[in-house]
Parts: C-alpha cells; sequence; structure tokens
DNA sequence: CGATGATGGTTGAGCGTTCAACTTTCCGCC
DNA sequence: GGCGGAAAGTTGAACGCTCAACCATCATCG
C-alpha cells in the first residue's frame, strides 16, 4: 500500500541558517528603504514605486490595473493608495475615453517633481545596502537566484 | 577645487534587472508565506516567529526584550503582537520576578500546539518557493550573498 | 538617602493593507 | 434587444505596524 500522507522534508541546518539570515537581510532591507523613503519624500514605498511606474508610463499615465499589474498589488490596496496620492495632488484620476469602466491614474507634475527628488536618495540606498557589499561575480549569480525563484510562477504576479 | 557634491551612481541595466526581479521574488514569497500562515493559523508571520522563538526558548518563555531582539522588531510592535496573541490565548504574560520592568511572554500549550500544526505547512512553502528551484551551488551562493548583505550590520538589528 | 539618567515596557493615534462585499460597465449570445 | 457573466474599480471594517509620548523600575553617584 502506498503511503499518500506527505511527510514534511524538514530544513537542514545549512538550509535553516540560509532561511534566518534571508529573513534578516529582507528586514534590514526593507527598514532601510522605507526609513530613507519615509523620512525624504514622505511615503512607503509601495507609494514610490507608483509614482516610478507612472513616470516611466507613455504620456506618465496607466489603467488602474496595468498599474497594479506592475507594482503586484491587488485593485483594493492600489485604490486606497491612488486615493491617498490624489490627497497630496501627485496623482490625478479621470475616466478613460472609450470604456467607461476603467479609470486611468496620471502623474502630476508635482509628483513627478517629488519622484525625481526622492530618486537619487533612494537609489543610493538600494546601492548602499544591496549592491556595495556584494562581488560583481555574487550580483550576477543573485540575478540567476531571483530569476529562477520568479521563474515557476511565470507571469503569475501574486496580489500582495 | 574638490567637488564634495556626491553625484548620483545610478544603477546599470543588469542593476536594474536584478534589483527588479529581487522586488518580484520578494512579493512571490511573502504573499505565498502571508496567505499559508493566515490560511493553515491565521496569524502572520511575524506572529509565527514569536511563537516559533518562545517554543525553542527554555521553559518556553522570554523577556519582551529579548523577544523583540530575536524576531527583529520594535518594543512597541512585540507589545502589540504579544496583546493579541494574548487574547487568542496562545501567549502569557507575566512580571519578572526580580526585576519589575521587565515582563515576560510565555508559550502556552495551546500556542504550542497551534505552531506545531503550522509549521510543516509552512516549512514545506519555504522549500518549495525558496530552495526547490535553486541548485545546492544556488542555495550555498544565496548563503553567502544574504551573509554579505548582513555583515555590514554587524549584530545591530533594525527595528522594523 | 535622593536626584538623575538609563532600561524595559505600554499606550493611543494615524496610516497602510487585507478581505469581503458591492457597483458599474462591457461583452457574448440566445 | 435583453440577459448572464466577466471585467474594472471602489468601499468599509478589521487588522497590523509606526511613531511619539508616556510610566515604572532599576542603577549610579554625589
Amino acid at each position: 500500500m502506498l503511503c499518500v500522507v506527505k511527510s514534511t522534508r524538514w530544513l537542514s541546518d545549512d538550509e535553516q541558517k540560509v532561511w534566518r539570515t534571508y529573513l534578516l537581510a529582507n528586514q534590514l532591507l526593507w527598514a532601510a528603504l522605507d526609513r530613507q523613503l519615509q523620512r525624504d519624500a514622505g511615503m512607503p514605498h509601495a507609494y514610490y514605486m507608483i509614482l516610478a511606474m507612472l513616470s516611466e508610463a507613455p504620456n506618465r499615465e496607466l489603467t488602474m490595473s496595468q498599474l497594479a499589474r506592475m507594482v503586484g498589488s491587488s485593485p483594493s490596496r492600489l485604490s486606497h493608495a491612488v486615493s491617498r496620492l490624489e490627497q497630496t495632488g501627485w496623482v490625478r484620476r479621470r475616466k478613460h475615453d472609450t470604456d467607461g469602466r476603467t479609470t486611468v491614474a496620471s502623474l502630476t507634475d508635482d509628483g513627478f517633481a517629488v519622484l525625481a527628488a526622492a530618486a537619487p536618495g533612494h537609489v543610493d540606498e538600494v546601492r548602499s545596502i544591496l549592491f556595495d557589499p556584494l562581488t560583481p561575480e555574487q550580483v550576477e549569480q543573485l540575478g540567476e537566484i531571483v530569476a529562477a525563484i520568479v521563474a515557476p510562477h511565470n507571469g503569475r504576479v501574486p496580489h500582495v
């Protein structure tokens, strides 16, 4: 008779250590990133990403759906976020011309200015925490590793 | 005359790609982890870590400070979390015997049971998302990479 | 002994996120 | 044309986290 009960393969000591250190590194990274962005731009990283994606889009505007997919957030989360960004005057909402369901978010000049002001500090932070401590080979290895992690979920970006 | 204005070293295309993919991989990981834990144990990952650290501690109890350091959270965050875990009956608070300032949190039997029930699924999830897609060499490389990222912040765990 | 600062912890308000409804608009098809 | 379902967004409540303020207790040193 086949045993159909899947027994758990626990983590080896090495894996355990990698996992815990990974968690720590992540905490480090997010803490630094969010602190820096909150201080210099008055917004969390998720909001920065929204502005960044909009700034790179043609005419600096995107559908809510497109935007949600690009920053990997749920429709609800994005809607709340854009509402807040609208209050600060960095993003505007308007109805789509032809499709009555969709609304398109556009980056205002104020929003772009804030983004431009925050970008250098943000890049410096990413560099100093993630890239500077690594050798060029390690950066390359990291690239392959994250690619391998993302690969199985081909395209399907989860709603965080 | 020396130029003291630090000009930003922008990310190269390769670095940009690594960074974006890293963000994506992270989203993937946290989304899956939090979804699984929320579904199977009814708690976020931060709470799981609290229970896990307590379960490994002698007599399954730890000072709030110790606990906060181990899970890398601020005193405030931990206090709120433990309050909540107390309401569900998974953790108990009591005053320290000799030092009147410190309070010690202890894992209840219910809390241990919940943790034990959630652990296998959690480990499976970590394995299937992080370790399974990687070759043994890549796991080793990842270990060195995260170690290199953590190293500069020697011991100083940030309050997330 | 008493003042001073350090240590350990809690609290409340505000913000961001999630989750489950819900509305509106569009599409396909009888 | 009208009906059922899919697609696009929004909303409100509950929850977790942050930040600043705060309280209590210990340690030190004059």
